[in-house]
DNA sequence: TGACAAAGTGTTATGTTATCACATATCTAT
DNA sequence: ATAGATATGTGATAACATAACACTTTGTCA
């Protein structure tokens, strides 16, 4: 199992603790306008919060729509290469998953390509279930 | 197979003009500067040509890293809902991918959330071949 | 053919995301 | 104490993307 310990650094647990809070990605704009308060004044200041978070596993980044979720999964293995956000473009949530079988997909094309693929994040933008039944209604 | 068919556009013809004579992808603004001579003066007129080359599958946009390819794969198949492209950071290369089995991976992930996924692109980084060999020397 | 709708184009302004560069402060081991 | 590493503050600017509106061209059909 993957460490999780906090990195060290001012707007480190301010920003965990807000986006846990949240229920949709939020942009680092939006965490900065957050965190004014504790003396946060420029983007500089939150990206590499963000960074470090990143790194240690604790957020994730939505590679394609810019924002950034507290990780929710509290299993993830140090061997997982590759975590899958389905993002829900109506509604907004994003559910993390560590999928085995696409995981070795990936692993097994980038192997016949010779092309070295270290762990990555995809994003995967649809409609979930409720916002599904919502639209058809 | 895909029709392939130019959509209509003052600045079509030359955008993928462009890029296929180009081994990175470009951004949307180093089109622009090329253009110049054609006439192109605002960002707006080149992300309007793109989004037509995209919805034609004449062109990528790569998710994660703003850049712009055209599409060097003659023989995409309509029912193809998952296009990889497997992206050098080290010299900026994308190579094109429709991979049957990573796909269904993808596509029986999203059955088993009940997570409705249109056709997408996904980027993946790495290190290509001859990039591996080049930095071991 | 003339009139209306639809599609395409030009342009200004603005919004959004991300990094550079450099100064200053703080921590840590010897 | 002090040197080196790491962290922080801050202004400026780069890079990416869209809103909004006016205007022109093209398609089409009575």
């Amino acid at each position: 199992m993957t460490e999780q310990q906090l990195p060290k650094g001012k707007f480190i647990a301010s920003i965990l603790s807000f986006l846990s809070q949240q229920e949709k990605p939020q942009s680092a704009y939006d965490i900065l306008d957050a965190l004014r308060d504790e003396g946060a004044k420029a983007p500089m200041q939150i990206y590499r919060a963000l960074a470090k978070l990143e790194e240690a596993g604790l957020a994730h980044k939505l590679p394609k729509s810019n924002g950034w979720i507290a990780c929710h999964s509290h299993h993830h293995h140090d061997e997982a290469q590759l975590l899958v956000l389905l993002s829900c473009q109506s509604c907004g949530t994003v559910a993390e998953h560590e999928d085995t079988s696409l995981q070795s997909a990936l692993i097994s094309l980038a192997n016949k390509s010779k092309f070295e693929a270290p762990a990555q994040t995809i994003e995967v933008d649809g409609t979930c279930l409720p916002c599904q039944t919502k639209n058809t209604q």
